[in-house]
DNA sequence: GCACATGAAGCAGCCACAAAAAGCG
DNA sequence: CGCGCTTTTTGTGGCTGCTTCATGT
């Protein structure tokens, strides 16, 4: 018998919702994120069944069980026999799905059958498709899909991508384990084809001290998808089809990772790209969109057709690189979702590693600085004479206001 | 709880010009 | 390939105006 729900103290806790911090019995996980559109949001995963207090970030096929990123790594790092076992990482979900919907989703996990509720109507209508699924809803290999990730702040700075090549380097994420994508495009909109993403708050992107991977908060970074007919072409019940065939896969955007999933090549393999050309199969960041208003249609979409690319705006400068601090990529992070380390790669981390990776990773940040940088002090000295009106530089023998040598004005 | 006003905070852009970088023969 | 010259690009800081957010009424 697992962990007991924090709610209602009676059931055993099936779900751990991140944002409440809590662990949750399917019933208080509904009504508890029923109960308006912000809590709807809110991300959820399985609770891990070993420990029983931390998200499930994998499903070990062997074992069956779901098992979050320690308890992955206890029972799969070191020996060799069990780091062979098949696994698949599990991604997050929010909204409220149907009884019948979690039902058919998580067979594998447990029954549902007496959940069914009637005020949950909307069901997978509000599944939302949060960081992790999008990895998976846009690219299982077997539906050939590709995923390019086009950090774009406007202009790529280099300082994004150098937070990403950390990312990159500490994490080795082989997934777009971080998006929750948005999509806001009126009906009959000529681009209706082209998604877009939006994470309000982009600033609360940040990581935290505490983990390398329970750094990326991503309930800050809240995208979602809206309009999925019109973004996929593909109806409801379609997309419910698509729920059914992939199963839990589907919902929690499960995927055979013990395969190179070449979808995720463009993350795993640090591939980025630069700057997004408007197309309108693009996926683009550039115009923001609410989540707060709309009904939000989310769903851990399959998007059966087309190469897309997605790309991310918000990420900020160096100006504003404070507020996030750390890793710009981190809206590709799953809602503080581990990322997971296909065997063979990363994967194959011994605990040893995977520490000295994060105390490089650590060493790394502390000595990073996001002070500006002088790179010429003798502009800067040039500058620093330099007289000016109202904060402008003047042309020598121009009248001024200020003159930083006698600190003279003329107001 | 909602609407509105106010203040604080953050940010981009502007300016001139020397230094650095790039291009060319 | 290296040199010298010319042209182009870059970076520097204080201030303003705008936007966003928080707080109070």
């Amino acid at each position: 018998m697992g962990h007991l729900c924090d709610f209602c103290g009676e059931q055993r806790s099936i779900v751990y919702c991140r944002s409440d911090a809590a662990c949750l019995c399917l019933s208080c996980d509904r009504n508890v994120h029923s109960a308006n559109a912000l809590s709807r949001r809110h991300s959820r995963t399985l609770l891990c069944e070993r420990c029983n207090s931390q998200p499930a970030s994998v499903r070990c096929a062997e074992e069956n069980m779901s098992l979050c990123q320690n308890c992955d790594w206890n029972g799969h790092g070191g020996s060799t026999s069990s780091s062979a076992h098949k696994r698949q990482s599990i991604n997050c979900y929010s909204g409220c799905p149907s009884a019948s919907e979690l039902s058919r989703i998580w067979s594998f996990v447990l029954d549902f059958t007496s959940m069914d509720d009637p005020n949950c109507e909307r069901g997978m209508g509000l599944m939302s498709i949060d960081e992790n699924s999008v990895s998976n809803c846009w690219g299982p290999s077997e539906m050939n899909n590709k995923v390019d990730v086009a950090v774009s702040s406007g202009n790529n700075d280099m300082e994004n991508m150098e937070k990403f090549d950390m990312w990159m380097e500490s994490s080795s994420m082989p997934t777009l384990n971080a998006m929750q994508c948005g999509v806001d495009q009126p009906a009959g909109s000529l681009d209706s084809t082209a998604p877009k993403l939006s994470s309000p708050g982009t600033k609360g992107l940040e990581l935290c001290e505490d983990d390398l991977y329970e750094d990326f908060s991503v309930a800050d970074v809240d995208l979602n998808f809206e309009n999925y007919d019109e973004l996929f072409g593909v109806s409801q019940s379609h997309s419910e089809h698509l729920f059914e065939n992939g199963g839990i896969d589907s919902l929690f955007g499960m995927k055979d990772i013990t395969g190179a999933d070449s979808n995720c090549q463009g993350s795993s393999g640090g591939k980025v790209t630069a700057k997004q050309p408007a197309c309108s199969s693009a996926v683009s960041g550039d115009s923001t969109m609410s989540t707060k208003t709309e009904p939000i249609i989310s769903y851990a979409a399959r998007q059966a057709n087309s190469s897309r690319s997605l790309s991310f705006s918000g990420f900020t400068g160096e100006s504003s690189a404070g507020d996030y601090q750390d890793c710009g990529v981190s809206s590709m992070l799953g809602m503080g979702e581990p990322p997971w380390y296909p065997p063979g790669t990363e994967g194959s981390f011994t605990s040893a590693g995977r520490d000295s990776a994060v105390l490089r990773y650590r060493e790394k940040k502390k000595a990073r600085k996001f002070d500006k940088k002088i790179r010429y002090a003798s502009r800067k000295a040039r500058a620093d004479v330099r007289r000016r009106v109202k904060g402008r530089f003047v042309k020598a023998g121009d009248a001024y206001d200020y003159d930083p040598l006698c600190q003279t004005r003329s107001y």
